[in-house]
DNA sequence: GAGGTGATTGTTCGA
DNA sequence: TCGAACAATCACCTC
């Protein structure tokens, strides 16, 4: 939309020095590792494509932000029509990252009750058949 | 050598 | 409901 990214928007070009004051990102993947990744959007699906085509015309220009900003001006220019296919291969993406992350969800409450029961057994100590195999998900 | 940075938009999730 | 974080990419820079 507007565009207006309270992060990154408007910094200096080229000005790697310029050290952004934003926490480190991966700072939270590494809480969770196993988490899955989130579903690309259509415009990073585009961007795919774009990179591609980006490299080709600039082979010499390797600068992701310039990548980036064309990228940004030619999704603008592109009509619905010519989204609908980026739109698409998304959705797609994302229903199968729903579908991940359910699995994510439910490994996680299995591991929370997992945890919870073994505070349990070392309160009651008894039935250990370690028959409690996550289901992974295979339907 | 390892890891952060820059630039873009869209989506997701938490407060 | 709003806003921040994060998704990909890769040469370059800093520690």
């Amino acid at each position: 939309m507007t565009g207006a990214r309270s992060k990154a928007s408007t910094r200096g070009n080229d000005s790697k020095l310029a050290v952004k004051n934003k926490p480190a990102k991966k700072a939270k993947s590494v809480k969770d590792p196993n988490k899955p990744k989130r579903p690309p959007s259509a415009f990073f699906v585009f961007m795919e494509d774009f990179r591609q085509e980006y490299k080709a015309k600039h082979p010499n220009n390797k600068a992701v932000s310039a990548v980036g900003k064309a990228g940004g001006e030619r999704w603008k220019s592109l009509t619905d029509e010519e989204k609908a296919p980026y739109i698409a291969k998304a959705d797609k993406r994302k229903a199968d990252y729903e579908k991940t992350i359910q699995a994510y969800n439910r490994k996680l409450a299995g591991e929370a009750a997992e945890e919870s029961d073994k505070s349990k057994s070392e309160v009651e100590d008894d039935d250990e058949d370690g028959s409690g195999e996550e289901d992974e998900d295979d339907d």
